[in-house]
DNA sequence: CTTGCTCCTGGCACTGGGTGCCACTAGCCT
DNA sequence: AGGCTAGTGGCACCCAGTGCCAGGAGCAAG
């Protein structure tokens, strides 16, 4: 129970570190050492922590797929699965205020820092699993066919864009950002035709 | 002029080294040096070839994303966007058959070895830029507005989508399992109605 | 032929990410 | 107290990638 709040607190302390500084000099210019440093710990418990350096910057992202995961599955069958699953991904990325801050700066990293986009690739092939068997469970198919691949691709597309243009627009809140997106992926890009 | 030649001749030989050596014992097992050591280099000249041990994977993609470019500005502007960027994709990917195994091989890895599906993200970046910029263009949009951004990422997706189809399914062309694709994006994914 | 220039190459050494191994400590159970 | 377990840190190692420098090939002018 202590060592687990320690742990906790420790993660917690290394993740602000690791924020704080590859926001200030650049994720290459930040050593692992660095980080670590910041953070009290040894470089080696930094690499048991998190696999790699940029995982630093995810924090617990496999709590976030296996929340995307369930409330995929207790989605009502009968809505659009685009809705579901732009529903779903609202809800993920509905964040309290006082985190805001911290999601854009984690944001901007890893949509700009090329070793973080390249590293961001990994993580989403989790979340393009999740969705994929959610498409299949919803029209019967198999996960692995074009459909559900399809779908899970350019949905998480879709919500890495609307991401980006949050970052680029202060005004509008992330999840109108999400739904906006997801509409316009939805109706085959209305505003291509008009 | 025989300097380029043999220029050519060693990426060659390294290009094909290292597809044969990843297909055949993963990517992570195999040492930088040993793909030099089989193509008769050195790895210090592997790295002035290639900045990273991923790009020995993807060829003269610089050329493939000015390809694209090309034809995208070349493109009708009357047809819609989305068929427009379809057939460039359709156009860029067309392989003589002799071609078809290395590529084959070459997307195989791409999409299955962790550390190559990383690095791809920042070869779709390029990609992306072109296909923004071009709708843009058709649009008279910012670049880095929602719809160029959008449209590129999830037009990307289908892509990456379809090329997985094809290696899973050895009957159907390509060029054909990429416009499928698109058709099925840029009707808002209509099977999923049915 | 020789000198000088340029470009390509390879060797060397160094940084930094990531990992296996081991020794140490802290708690905890009996 | 003795033994078990889990977390930690130090150490050594491998490998990707880079800067630097020393050759060597080709070419031009003398």
């Amino acid at each position: 129970m202590t060592q687990t709040a320690t742990g906790e607190a420790a993660r917690d302390r290394v993740e602000r570190a690791a924020l704080e500084l590859f926001t200030s000099r650049g994720f290459d210019a930040v050593t692992a050492d660095e980080v670590a440093d910041a953070a009290g710990i040894s470089r080696r418990t930094f690499f048991r922590y998190y696999p790699a350096k940029a995982d630093a910057v995810w924090g617990d992202f496999a709590a976030h797929v296996e929340r995307l995961d369930r409330l995929l599955h207790s989605a009502d069958g009968g809505r659009p699965v685009l809705a579901t699953v732009c529903a779903a991904y609202a809800e993920v990325n509905d964040y309290r205020d006082d985190d805001l801050p911290a999601l854009r700066q984690r944001m901007r990293l890893i949509l700009t820092e090329p070793a973080l986009q390249a590293h961001s690739q990994l993580r989403y092939a989790e979340i393009d699993r999740v969705v994929a068997e959610h498409v299949a469970r919803s029209t019967a198919d198999d996960p692995a066919g074009l459909l559900p691949r399809l779908v899970a691709a350019s949905t998480r597309a879709a919500a890495t864009t609307a991401f980006a243009a949050w970052l680029a627009d202060e005004r509008t809140a992330l999840g109108d950002q999400l739904r906006r997106t997801f509409d316009e992926l939805a109706a085959g890009f209305p505003s291509l035709r008009g």
